[in-house]
DNA sequence: GCGATCCAATACCGTTTGGGTATGTCGGGT
DNA sequence: ACCCGACATACCCAAACGGTATTGGATCGC
């Protein structure tokens, strides 16, 4: 599982269409879909219901929904806490 | 960045040496040195200090790192999520 | 019923990324 | 000065990723 197959998962529960997810995602359509089979594959659950108008998200895919976005944001905030500058002790003389 | 590169950097702040952490990921040391000198230099900020006797948090580090377990903790869950079997509503007639 | 249409799935290919082995560079201990 | 133990670099190969072309399957219009 990578962070990219989140981020991919994400954006096709919410387009509910790979195809548009896809264009959102800036990649097309046929490595999309294999990256959510392989995540299905590897959770040994499926996700989606694949229906005659697109994408469907069965229950398992609902859970898994929020805890990605939980994961996605959590990277968000790790990054911008390692960029945090958390400053010094201001000390007399400091660059204040 | 991804969620391998995550779980090396934690292993790596654990054990504060690159070479132990290689051997409890199972990889070898160079390609762990590689991935993550590419974490600091995509977060643009250093995260270790190097020492003789190896590997040092800095506080940017330290701050990475509670994130970063967080975030590995928020896989495993979601992880579990989906794979939890919720159940439908038991109803008569039902299979059980 | 048949073809048009729209969807995801598959086949195949080039490129990129990840990990391995061998070696280099720097600093400390004796 | 030498040796040893850290991380860093060079180079190579295999696996993963994304792209294009095409197939398979279900619905809608006639």
């Amino acid at each position: 599982m990578s962070l990219s197959q989140l981020r991919y998962f994400v954006t096709v529960a919410e387009e509910g269409h790979v195809g548009r997810a896809a264009s959102r995602l800036r990649i097309s359509q046929p490595p999309l879909t294999r990256q959510i089979r392989g995540l299905e594959d590897e959770l040994g659950v499926p996700l989606f219901r694949r229906t005659p108008r697109g994408m469907e998200l069965l229950p398992a895919g609902q859970r898994f929904l929020c805890a990605a976005r939980d994961v996605l944001a959590g990277v968000d905030r790790a990054v911008a806490l390692a960029r945090t500058d958390a400053g010094g002790p201001p000390r007399p003389g400091g660059r204040g």
